[in-house]
RNA sequence: UGCUCCGUGGUGUAAUUGGCAACACGCCUGACUCUGGAUCAGGAAAGUCUAGGUUCGAGCCCUAGCGGAGCAACCA
């Protein structure tokens, strides 16, 4: 009688969900939760990134906020349109929308000069003229204060005279920088009186050769923030240190009670690969892998590539949450996910990976029949097919063993096996070639034991895959292997991560063949190979010559048991 | 010899915020199965980095230590 006293007891929150839900309870920002990604258009995004947009979209829908898509481009150096619509491509893929809210930090240039030379006229900022080296050396080090520089006390017309020189391009870059005036002897060195613009002459791809001066990341960020309303600022844990630099700039431009909040998350890290975007542009650069989306990579290009969903990506973020503790994330828990995803929704076919002959020798040669097979068994609404029978068929070459250990389940010398959805067939002999290797397997079929058929519940041991010869299509396909055979590549102080290369990451597997309803399979289309694993269709698939790629492989316990 | 952050099964996270350490992956058993997949049932596995303290009671609060990470780009 007590039903309705059951517990429902609310998913835990992580603590970025309660800090949210505290400035809620506390009336913070108007009640308002507005949130951003901030990528820079520097390479292509990863799974890292994928960690980053999911908090950061995630919050906003979960808190009925908005979240910002703005690129932090203040480097021209090395930013790069290709890399802006590479990034929007993957965002939109993961299946978040930023809708008109595309910013970039170049928007606010204008500003950000504006907030700069009303520092200087503050006594707040300065320019300082000497070189990069000596800036350097006056930082002081993490155990010792630094020192003032020479230039710090210069009068403010002077800085803004020097200032607005720089950006008229009158100096050459590294001659002057405008500098924030703080704490040169601060134990944080975020604070010791950091850089917030630099003279660059590149072109900027937004911006053209309008600026010859750009701000600092540390100058643009949380300024960026505050421009567009953002009330929690979400990054990872590398920029703790910036935060009071972050506060110091929002407290001399805040106007009134509003005020961006950054809070700071543990980094992805993968088992088995590396996740920097400079280790990873070097992977591509150097040819190690075939560009950013070849399916080895973190990339979520290369994921997508690579056959795994987006719904798979999310659900693998939201198992390893958000902490402050600096982890590192199995692959396996990946490949859960991404099972776990396809199982329920990726037709099965019959592919062959090494095909080997069986010559079912009772069964008529001029015979084709049109076995009727589930497209999925989790789900019947998924339908039927017809896949054709005949008398020469390929099976796998690891089904078939001539003397097989004890608990072999597969094909042997008169042991007896099912071909799933068609019939149990008996194998009564080989043929071996000159080097007494098995090339053809012979074996007569029960005709009573047809699936559906009166004899069809007949107990055998194990099932096969199988495709006609005459029918099955040629196939290319690709196998992926971890990148790397060291669980942490970059957590070796001395040991570059490529000495931990995989060589056998990829395996290309020609002549295989799969079953003729895959004729018309389209880039990125999935399936279950039965028996074998998940594959996707390559873009380098063609009609009459299909390509796929193994998206991961079905879990296998007799793999398990031979080792 | 500084500052900041972090230490819970093998891994990743929980713990109603001071009240019986739980969940997922992985692993092991068994059942079932026309995928050695899936599914179902069960099991092993941490006593919460260490030492003190506060408390009736500490994974949670305090102190000290140990261990790890980050911070000295005109990168982000």
């Amino acid at each position: 009688m007590k039903e309705s006293e059951e517990i429902i007891k609310p998913d835990s929150q992580h603590f970025i969900e309660q800090a949210i839900e505290k400035d809620l309870a506390e009336g913070k920002n108007g009640g308002r939760i507005h949130t951003r990604f901030p990528p820079e258009p520097n390479g292509y995004l990863h799974i890292g990134h994928a960690k980053a947009i999911c908090l950061d979209f995630g919050m906003a829908e979960k808190y009925g906020g908005r979240c910002n898509l703005r690129f932090d481009d203040t480097n021209p150096t090395k930013e790069d349109v290709e890399y802006v619509d590479s990034i929007k491509e993957d965002i939109q893929w993961l299946g978040f929308t930023w809708e008109d809210r595309e910013f970039y930090a170049s928007d606010y240039f204008g500003k950000l000069w504006d907030f700069a030379v009303s520092l200087i006229k503050r006594g707040l900022a300065y320019v300082d003229d000497q070189s990069a080296e000596a800036i350097s050396e006056q930082k002081g080090t993490p155990t010792q204060p630094g020192t003032e520089s020479p230039f710090r006390n210069r009068s403010a017309e002077e800085s803004l005279d020097l200032f607005y020189r720089m950006n008229e391009g009158e100096f050459d870059e590294g001659s002057r920088v405008l500098r924030a005036k703080i704490d040169m002897a601060s134990p944080n060195m975020h604070m010791r009186d950091p850089i917030i613009y630099r003279i660059l002459k590149t072109p900027h791809h937004r911006t053209g050769t309008e600026w010859k001066v750009y701000p600092m990341y540390d100058f643009a960020h949380g300024q960026s923030d505050y421009f567009e309303g953002i009330t929690h600022s979400l990054c990872t844990l590398e920029f703790e240190v910036h935060r009071p630099l972050y506060d110091w700039f929002i407290d001399q431009l805040k106007t009134d009670d509003y005020r961006p909040r950054q809070i700071e998350f543990n980094r992805l890290n993968l088992t088995y690969t590396v996740m920097s975007k400079r280790k990873l542009l070097e992977l591509v650069r150097d040819g190690v892998v075939n560009g950013w989306d070849d399916p080895r990579m973190p990339t979520l290009c290369g994921l997508r590539r690579r056959g795994y969903t987006p719904e798979s990506v999310k659900r693998f973020v939201d198992l390893i949450g958000y902490t402050k503790v600096e982890a590192i994330n199995d692959v396996s828990l990946l490949e859960y996910a991404i099972r776990e995803d396809l199982n329920r929704r990726a037709p099965r076919v019959f592919g062959v990976l090494k095909p080997l002959k069986v010559t079912i020798t009772n069964y008529p040669s001029d015979k084709v029949d049109h076995m009727e097979i589930e497209n999925n068994p989790e789900d019947e609404t998924h339908g039927k097919r017809l896949v054709p029978f005949s008398r020469d068929i390929f099976i796998e070459q690891d089904d078939f063993m001539e003397n097989p250990p004890h608990k072999f389940f597969r094909l042997a010398p008169g042991q007896e096996v099912r071909l799933k959805g068609a019939y149990i067939i008996r194998c009564t002999g080989v043929v071996k070639n000159g080097a007494g290797e098995v090339t053809e397997v012979h074996c007569t079929y029960d005709p009573e034991t047809r699936s559906g058929g009166p004899q069809a519940d007949r107990k055998v041991k194990g099932t096969l895959h199988w495709v006609s010869a005459a029918h099955a299509l040629d196939a290319e396909i690709r196998l992926y292997d971890r990148l790397f055979s060291d669980e942490d590549p970059s957590g070796h102080k001395d040991t570059d991560p490529r000495e931990f290369l995989n060589p056998g990451s990829l395996t290309v597997m020609k002549g295989c063949k799969v079953e003729p309803s895959l004729a018309d399979a389209e880039p990125l289309d999935r399936f279950q190979f039965q028996r074998v694993g998940y594959f996707c269709v390559d873009y380098d698939s063609r009609p009459g010559s299909l390509v796929f790629n193994r998206t991961v492989q079905l879990k296998d316990t007799w793999q398990k048991i031979n080792k």
